[in-house]
DNA sequence: TGTCTATATATACATACGCACATATAAGCT
DNA sequence: AGCTTATATGTGCGTATGTATATATAGACA
């Protein structure tokens, strides 16, 4: 269970509200963990009670008010726990190698314009990483990182890219494979139809 | 969710009971999804009521008696739609990246030495895939699939292999940054002292 | 004028799933 | 004699999370 830790290392920059913290991730932690609004507003709410935060709630006119959330000693103490703890590793979750698995039972259009689907997902996340990893770095060094930060935010960014390599690589090899199968398929139809 | 298409899917190629299932989960898609017993058996009731399946039950002298789920008409209609639909795109959830991220709160050494068990748990997968994907697929085989589906088990398991590579030579980048940078601060540290 | 987006909070309902436990028998190990 | 493993079924409890909805205001757009 990440989301409270992540909560927790986003509040170690600075006090934040829900909505805040919603588009801290957005611009940041998304590429490797999500988290809807209501979901975050539930989980603060459950750290609040656990005593690892605290909050004030700031009036604004015109808009809503806003409820601030700190961290206390407790929570820097659990962040810190965290942070050292072996992390688990992720057991994969893929309903692509799912279908995948039962390929056979496919018609090999779809399948094919299910991996085609899959390829283009993953160009067009490094076209935008190409375009915006740079800025988006840029604007959260800006907010709230220095240099040290920037590389580890790097290095995650840099984990996503090779991430989406390997799966364009994969989808072309795999397409390979399909297509080199269909035509020999056709080429068996062929000669009985020749026969 | 996957579950229950998954489960539609081992039972396309013949009835089977919960137990079953889950063993034949182990050695095969547990690469690229999981499932407790409690869960699959839940799902399977679930599936049952929607009319996805029928059972019957055959009773067995010295052990418990097996509960055997078919598909249903409705159920193979069920697995083409959503085999035809196209595959959600998994959201990445790297409790790892997220650590990371914070990474420079961290103690390096803890850090490096997380990075370093990841690594070693994908080497070892890798080991393991060498030695045992050949039988696993064999044994795959001779249970339930003829070469075709074969072909599809060597695909995902393809993906399998190349995202641990994957990993692997990221961890070995990472690790490879932050020990320079350690060596920077020790240098700094060294001049500072001798000043 | 009505709809959409942004700001800001949150509840209600449902689903997926993990872990612990309950039940029953037989075989094999220590 | 007691423990673990395999076979086979489940329930109960708790947690994480998704989706829909409620509330309130202001500005932009069609």
């Amino acid at each position: 269970m990440s989301l409270p830790h992540a909560l927790l290392g986003l509040l170690s920059y600075k006090p934040a509200t829900g909505y805040d913290l919603k588009a801290a991730f957005e611009s940041s932690i998304n590429l490797f963990w999500n988290a809807s609004l209501p979901q975050i507003y539930r989980t603060l709410s459950q750290m609040e009670k656990d005593g690892w935060l605290s909050f004030i709630i700031k009036h604004q006119e015109g808009k809503p008010s806003r409820k601030i959330y700190q961290m206390t000693d407790k929570g820097k103490k659990e962040l810190q726990n965290w942070l050292a703890a072996p992390p688990e590793v992720p057991q994969a979750k893929s309903s692509l190698l799912v279908k995948l698995f039962f390929g056979n039972q496919m018609n090999r259009k779809d399948l094919a314009a299910n991996i085609r689907k899959w390829r283009e997902h993953y160009t067009e996340f490094l076209k935008i990483m190409d375009k915006n990893i740079l800025p988006s770095a840029k604007g959260f060094a800006r907010e709230v990182a220095n240099k040290d930060e920037l590389q580890f935010w790097m290095m995650a960014a840099d984990y996503g890219v090779r991430n989406a390599r390997m799966v364009v690589d994969w989808c072309d090899a795999s397409l390979a494979v399909i297509e080199k199968n269909t035509r020999v398929k056709r080429t068996k139809q062929s000669r009985r139809a020749i026969d």
